[in-house]
RNA sequence: GUAGAUAUAGCUCAGCUGGUUAGAGCGUCGGAUUGUGAUUCCGAAGGUCGUGGGUUCGAGCCCCAUUAUUUACCCCA
């Protein structure tokens, strides 16, 4: 067998120990902030039935599921056995559709959030509700990768399911402004929308269209333009007469309360009829203004981060109330996080009527923003703290009870493994990034003393155990 | 699924109109220095030029196919 050229899968990476302690350090971050708002970790399994993953992501969606193959033979019967859903023939003529439920019954989480729906149905009579949860684990998606996007990724999630308040909805705000601020991105826009919105929209235009056709286009807004969006509108059957309304709403600017008045000023003009509105006012603006109340209540200081806009629409079809988007600005990739409310996740698995909002952070994508801006912290990288030389195999006996009692104080220290040239020993330490070398050769010993350098100055001091020991800890 | 780009040393990349033995920087290893890294100086190793075919006296370069990577569209974190 000749030796092959080892790869990894498409859209998939391995970490180095210098990026895995930059990722860390954002999990970090996001971690501390969800646990300090009252959310508790969650982890579901990497593999889910199939059964419960199709459907839920709409057509597209499905296939970008990753599925996992049954194990053991479906094509064929075994002598003397029987094999449940054997791939006939017939199955193999009449295509994938037929064959694919047979050959797969897993398949690889696509995100976080159907999962929880699950989870919360299975064990909804041992939990207390309103349900907090927070969950950070790795995604697949079978997608075509390219610039911020992978297809094996990390999504850090928090939801909190079995309450309709909005309260839910500002903190959110506070949690994503939190995140950002803690490591270190200020030049971003937290969008904020609201699906009703929207549907008050569709019917502002008289009901023309499809309301995916017509929020797909709206989505596309600042990518096409206008004419990008008045091109696609007309190709899914809305009049010009139409669209032109729609961007006499969408055109709606000042602050966020003056966008709340002027576009249910809007609505009432065209007639929005009250499937859509209640007794004071239309819900969906309703909202939105409960949310910038609450975070007014609570002494929220950032509203310049906070966008009203009004063509965000998110592809996921089961969102139902208020959605969010965060947006970089000075860097020129896919939204780092979103989220929203869905009445009726769990729905699908059987339980009604429960509402839920949450969101999710990209890390992968956040990474490579703080990568590119260069706001990683240099400090993030080091390990070990403190090397000590290997001279030969007398000094080498002689440093192990030191190397323990450095380990003993909390200093992540090290013994060169093996003798040998301490050009080799302090190249290793300059490599690792460690900024102390500890030495005792034959000279040190006699004295009961240590040298101490300190790498990045190139300054040696001889010093007691003690005064080391003191100086690193 | 659609379209483009790229593929040469461990890494980043040069390589002229197709012409002798394919180069540089970084990294690695050895030495200058048998008790000192980063810095300096000297030296060495390292290549089926992605793969397969074709054109040609001659191909890293031109043509075809194929694979991988990558960017954009669709969609999304």
């Amino acid at each position: 067998m000749s030796a092959q050229k080892p790869s990894i899968p498409q859209g998939t990476r391995d970490f180095g120990p210098a990026v895995v302690a930059r990722r860390n350090y954002i999990f970090g971050v996001i971690r501390r902030t969800f646990e300090k708002f009252g959310y508790a970790p969650l982890e579901t399994p990497t593999l889910e039935n199939l059964s419960v993953l199709t459907g839920k992501y709409g057509e597209e969606g499905d296939q970008l599921l990753f599925k996992v193959l049954n194990s053991g033979n479906f094509l064929k019967k075994q002598k003397g056995e029987v094999v449940k859903d054997e791939v006939t023939p017939d199955d193999l003529q009449a295509g994938p559709r037929a064959v694919l439920p047979k050959i797969a019954e897993k398949g690889l989480r696509y995100d976080l959030t159907v999962p929880f729906a699950r989870y919360v149905v299975m064990n909804r009579g041992t939990l207390t509700f309103p349900f907090k949860r927070y969950q950070i684990q790795p995604v697949w998606r079978a997608d075509r990768p390219q610039r911020g996007r992978y297809r094996e990724f990390y999504q850090c999630d928090a939801d909190v399911v079995g309450t309709d308040s909005l309260l839910c909805e500002a903190e959110i705000v506070l949690m994503m402004c939190e995140v950002l601020n803690g490591i270190g991105l200020t030049d971003f826009t937290i969008k904020i929308n609201h699906r009703r919105v929207l549907g008050a929209i569709y019917q502002a235009l008289g009901g023309e269209g499809t309301e995916m056709d017509l929020f797909t286009a709206i989505d596309k807004l600042d990518k096409i333009g206008r004419d990008g969006v008045e091109k696609e509108l007309a190709e899914r059957g809305f009049s010009p007469d139409a669209t032109d309304r729609l961007f006499a709403l969408l055109g709606v600017e000042g602050s966020f309360e003056e966008k709340l008045e002027r576009l249910l000023a809007g609505f009432v003009t065209a007639g929005v009829d009250a499937d859509n509105a209640t007794a004071d006012g239309y819900k969906g603006l309703q909202d939105l203004r409960r949310v910038y109340e609450y975070l007014q209540e609570f002494g929220f200081a950032q509203f310049d981060h906070l966008d009203f806009d009004v063509t965000l629409a998110r592809g996921l079809s089961y969102y139902t109330g208020c959605i969010f988007e965060i947006k970089i600005n000075n860097v020129n990739m896919g939204s780092v996080s979103g989220g929203g409310r869905y009445d009726n996740l769990t729905g699908a698995f059987g339980l009604p009527g429960v509402s839920g909002v949450g969101f999710s952070f990209g890390v992968d994508r956040l990474y490579d923003c703080l990568e590119e801006l260069n706001l990683f912290p240099a400090a993030v990288a080091t390990t070990t703290r403190c090397l000590v030389a290997n001279f030969d195999a007398d000094a080498e006996r002689a440093v192990l009870p030191v190397l323990r009692q450095l380990r003993e104080a909390g200093v992540a220290s090290e013994l060169y493994p093996e003798p040998g040239k301490l050009a080799r020993q302090f190249k290793y330490a300059d490599a690792k990034g460690i900024p102390f070398v500890l030495l005792q050769g034959s000279e040190e010993r006699a004295a009961g003393q240590f040298k101490l350098k300190t790498l990045s100055t190139g300054e040696e001091r001889v010093l007691s155990l003690e005064q080391v020991l003191a100086e690193l800890a």
